[in-house]
RNA sequence: UCCCCGAUAGCUCAGCGGUAGAGCGGGCGGCUGUUAACCGCUAGGUCGCAGGUUCGAAUCCUGCUCGGGGAGCCA
């Protein structure tokens, strides 16, 4: 038995196996998919993950391997040892002759929830420990991977830092919602000040939440390292039952300095392509199949949002595009409202057909922190929405002037003292900059085409759901 | 949080006032290289939970829990 594992990604790669194995022994290891068996050969279905595809084991009657082969049900985990040679059939060009087969370990069919039919996503997501094993999960595992390293080889290619932002935070950044609070104290007995909860007894000595965004510390740095950028988790408390939203998700948030609007809506655009390029270019068996089970035009949508450029229009044109568009909206348009679900989908679906981003929005209906426009009405905000999941990515120009924010701050009902080192940034040596927050699991969502949110992250936490 | 829909075998579902069904999966057996293999036999159920109506409830009513679709909030 040959002493190195061989991924099967390398022994069915469209290239042919690897010369080192063809026709020679190989060491492969996974999890049975499924076995065909009849009186003088056993047909094992094994994949270890390394690709979607399962390696087909092929055990005649002769082979000391064929008791074993012939015990195997789906969920056993095995070592096989044998020859590839070219297939006598015609599902695959290449397949194992197995010469030994080591069970590592059973699995009980009377009780293994896995069949070889297809399941839907919400049994299993009753079981998120072993839904990695289904096609659908290990191809979303593999592309959400892919887009994870794309985000990162994107922003390092262009000599963007990586700041890790805090989890635990005592800000808020006002409008993203409400937040998950953090504390030690005894839940049944809380020390009491005044009859209010004291938070000066609690571990940090005042209020904390886990955080919405990081934004704020991401402004920090690139006051000083010029291009930033954070990936991690964040955390609304919000009780949001929808397909795309979740209490802990991650989000993607650059911060550039020396930029205005302009210059991020371009990041934005060649950010979003350069993720949708990087899988296809890298994911192309997983996007096969979810192009053919999950939605037949999401390989198109791609390559077409990679070779299109992504329209642009104020939010003062949308409106107007609204408003000339003839439909009839649930939510009447005028100009101030903030654009719902179905205005967003008209322009980026049906009206544009391609990703658009609208900028300059009503300043009632945007945080303080966006730069005001000079007529005093529209900040410098930007949404990119994309056909099928809507907002994708949400910036603005940040507002540089300390006077202009303070001004802002107060007509929010924010208390400026609260903010002070964000004011001290603008306070010395400001500059123009800007920034945005791309939602990562709805990023997933719209390469895959999986439609719910709860089937593009490992172990969704939803309101009623931290299972697993 | 709001509106609509749903919960019956391990899974997917049918049954919609009168003794609980199918397909797949499982078990057993068969089968000349199979591909969601195929053929035969077979086991398997507190009909989500709690109340109510009725001679009788999986079926009708109420509440709750969980799930789905849509909306709001947003990424």
């Amino acid at each position: 038995m040959p002493l190195q594992r061989t991924a099967i990604k390398d022994i069915l790669s469209p290239d042919g196996p690897p010369a080192q194995t063809a026709g020679g022994d190989v060491l492969v290891q996974g999890w049975v998919k499924t076995r065909r068996s009849s009186r003088s050969v056993s047909f094992v279905q094994v994949n270890d993950g390394s690709t979607l595809r399962d390696l087909q084991v092929v055990v005649d009657e002769s082979s000391p391997a064929y008791a074993v082969a012939n015990a195997l049900t789906t969920g056993c985990s095995v070592t096989v040892a044998g020859q590839v040679v070219e297939s006598q059939g015609k599902g695959q060009q290449y397949e194992i002759q197995a010469q030994e087969i080591r069970l590592l370990g059973g699995a009980d069919p009377e009780t293994y929830p896995l069949q070889k039919k297809r399941h839907t996503p919400e049994f299993l997501r009753e079981i998120a420990h072993l839904r990695p094993r289904t096609n659908t999960f290990g191809a979303m595992a593999r592309v959400r991977s892919a887009a994870a390293f794309a985000i990162h080889s994107f922003f390092q290619q262009r000599g963007f830092q990586y700041i890790q932002t805090p989890i635990i935070t005592a800000s808020d950044a006002e409008g993203a919602g409400s937040m998950f609070r953090v504390t030690t104290l005894n839940l049944d007995n809380p020390p009491r000040h005044d009859g209010k909860v004291d938070a000066a007894e609690d571990f940090f000595g005042r209020p904390t939440f886990l955080t919405v965004s990081g934004q704020l510390e991401a402004e920090i740095f690139a006051m000083a390292l010029s291009n930033v950028y954070t990936f991690g988790p964040t955390f609304r408390a919000e009780n949001s039952n929808t397909s795309r939203h979740l209490a802990e998700f991650w989000m993607v948030e650059p911060e550039v300095a020396f930029c205005e609007l302009d210059g991020l809506a371009e990041l934005a655009e060649d950010f979003l392509k350069h993720i949708f390029g990087y899988v296809l270019d890298n994911c192309r068996e997983d996007m096969d199949f979810f192009n053919r089970w999950h939605n037949p035009e999401t390989i198109a949508t791609l390559e077409g949002i990679i070779n299109s450029r992504f329209e642009r229009v104020t939010y003062t044109e949308a409106v107007d595009l609204l408003l000339k568009s003839g439909e009839s909206f649930e939510y009447p348009v005028n100009w101030g409202i903030d654009l719902q679900s179905e205005h967003e989908r008209y322009l980026t679906e049906k009206r544009i057909g391609r990703p658009v981003i609208v900028t300059d929005y009503p300043k009632e209906i945007k945080p303080f922190y966006m730069r005001l426009n000079d007529d005093d009405q529209t900040v410098r905000a930007m949404d990119v929405l994309a056909p099928g999941i809507g907002e994708i990515i949400g910036g603005s120009q940040r507002e540089e002037r300390r006077d202009t924010l303070l001004r802002r701050i107060a007509e929010a009902g924010l208390d400026a003292a609260d903010y002070y080192w964000y004011l001290d940034l603008r306070r010395y040596g400001t500059v123009p900059h800007a920034g945005f927050g791309l939602g990562f699991e709805r990023t997933v969502q719209f390469i895959t085409g999986v439609s719910n949110i709860r089937d593009v992250i490992p172990f969704p936490r939803t309101p009623k759901n931290a299972e697993f």
